[in-house]
DNA sequence: GCTTTTGCGTGACATTGTCACCGACGACGG
DNA sequence: CCGTCGTCGGTGACAATGTCACGCAAAAGC
């Protein structure tokens, strides 16, 4: 049985389980288990059978695709009070697993049997909906990839990026040229470039393994393209 | 009620559907409604909530993202025997439809309504499983497209898509180099140089709107990369 | 027959991807 | 402290792709 402060920590970040009968809850936390992960540890790989189902209480996951030439992009993230669907889905037609995973910081997570998340589709109508939810809300984040990495220019796509940091209130962010490239399935060179030229023109400042937005208004306003 | 000759003809299918109690069945087919569509009609339209599941008997459906500078990029096709996800996914959460659809070909189909396609889904474990594995199974090609776009040359894809024709047993095909643009996410000019590279090579012949499949080991080993 | 639409070709140029190589910095052992 | 090594980033050259602005010719419509 998942220990009371682990429980409600869990049902503040996954709001469905205050829906459910007492019944229910009780089977879902003797049948979970709690895990603690550190930071880059494969969570999946490609064509692997997924062991289990992973909600997160904290850290965040990365779910990405790696090219044979050894390009990647990242199709979305997995943060707090999600859970992986790539393994839902896989895990739900016992297919293997299309991507790879990663775990980005060291993460806190329940974990659940394939055997128990097939059976509670069926039993509980909450535990169903947020099944089907996971998937679907995964199934339009990975279009607007396709969107984005089909349509969209690298330096706006960079610009988004530090855009959404700066909505979060960071202003300086520790990656590498390497690290920004994967995430966008470009290359280091081409984000060198692009950053060197953002840095000309005033928008950040860099450094080795860290990039400051220096320039608000500029980077969101190329973010709307 | 559906007329027994639509039931026989959905029901090989959608092998499901012999698998249900006869209660479901004759729900089923009370509930549900037979339409015809001419080709080029759009079924979904970006941000519009959907009317209805489609399951197709017949005909070719097409899903596909638009961008602002007018490019496309198709995200799967619909076949005879399959229904479109995004439908389903976006009838069960009630969201909007984050892409176009539009019939391809002439299509025949049996449309649900949205509140059935939910209910169902609790009532009868065939349809969910069915629903379940439309959306693991879109996921999963929706995340190779991301894969195509973000790391295979154009050539290469244009091979791909050519090999696929010829594995149907079709040695030509009827499509405008604008058309095969918007398939693959890129711009007809693009793709009027490459095919003009892979004439000059004897892989292809062309003609106005049309392609004619010369070079079958050639296609086919480009297409392997 | 004539005009309009549609499909395609093309050159010039910007952006992006790839390859090969190099220098700078930091960590670490001696 | 020094040398070594791995990581990070810079760079030039070139190939692939996207964009723009044309123009031409075959089909379609009148």
């Amino acid at each position: 049985m998942l220990p009371p402060q682990f429980q409600s920590e869990f049902e503040q970040l996954f709001p469905f389980m205050a829906r459910v009968g007492a019944d229910f809850k009780r089977e879902f936390y003797t049948a979970c288990r709690y895990i603690e992960l550190p930071a880059d540890v494969f969570i999946c790989e490609e064509g692997q059978q997924c062991a289990q189902l992973a909600m997160l209480l904290d850290g965040v996951g990365r779910v990405y695709k790696l090219s044979p030439g050894g390009r990647e992009v990242t199709l979305y993230r997995i943060d707090a009070g999600e859970a992986c669907v790539l393994t839902a889905s896989c895990i739900l037609n016992r297919d293997d697993f299309p991507a790879m995973a990663i775990t980005e910081t060291p993460v806190r997570a329940i974990v659940i049997s394939p055997q128990k998340v097939r059976n509670w589709i069926c039993a509980e109508t909450q535990w169903q909906h947020f099944i089907f939810g996971l998937l679907s809300h995964r199934l339009a984040s990975i279009i607007s990839v396709v969107e984005e990495v089909a349509f969209k220019r690298i330096d706006v796509r960079l610009a988004e990026k530090f855009a959404r940091c700066l909505a979060r209130g960071e202003n300086s962010l520790q990656v590498t040229h390497a690290e920004l490239a994967a995430d966008l399935g470009s290359s280091r060179e081409v984000v060198s470039r692009i950053l060197k030229d953002f840095a000309q023109r005033g928008l950040i400042e860099t450094g080795r393994g860290s990039i400051l937005l220096s320039d608000r208004p500029a980077i969101e306003q190329l973010s709307r393209q």
